[in-house]
DNA sequence: TAAGATTTGTGCGTATGTATT
DNA sequence: TAATACATACGCACAAATCTT
């Protein structure tokens, strides 16, 4: 036990950024290493809420933040998924 | 219809505790008292939901906070059951 | 073998209340 | 006042395993 997520990054209270932009920040450097792959989906809600210790709202917002930036797309009652990013911006 | 359970708790919105907390009391009770054997199930989350009128994320809660505190056991797709409480409580 | 019901698992959308900054 | 965060609650939909018919 507990060997798969012994990494996972924490929350810096004291960061100038909120949680939920430092949780966006992490699953953008996993899409941009390649950990993430394009429509595959990025980790769920409860997942980030485990893994970041945060409240759903925190979690939820971090992927509100994503889907802004045009790093997700998210698929109602399916989950959100890695957004290619190719080519042109415009969907 | 109707017979078994109009004697049937309900929900105190005005209470300290929120509802999933009375839920998992009065089974927590049910418990101690032996209506509830160990190893047999106790309500399922649609029972609860009915019995109590409330919405499925109150009834998960009450199992959840029921498992947490070592009264019960899940086992998916089946149900959830009374835990052995004799003897250690290290699993 | 197959269909249907049951039950838990999961994901998402939304809302309210409280607290902190 | 506003933004952020946490806890709680209600609703809907689909998946997967199990059990019944």
């Amino acid at each position: 036990m507990s060997t798969l997520y012994d990494m996972s990054p924490t929350i810096d209270y004291d960061a100038p950024t909120p949680p939920y932009q430092q949780i966006a920040a992490e699953i953008i450097r996993d899409i941009e290493s390649g950990k993430l792959a394009v429509d595959r989906p990025i980790p769920s809600e409860s997942t980030l809420i485990q893994r970041w210790g945060v409240a759903r709202d925190t979690a939820r917002r971090a992927v509100r933040h994503l889907r802004e930036l045009g790093f997700v797309y998210t698929v109602p009652q399916r989950g959100t998924y890695v957004r290619d990013r190719t080519g042109s911006e415009t969907e």
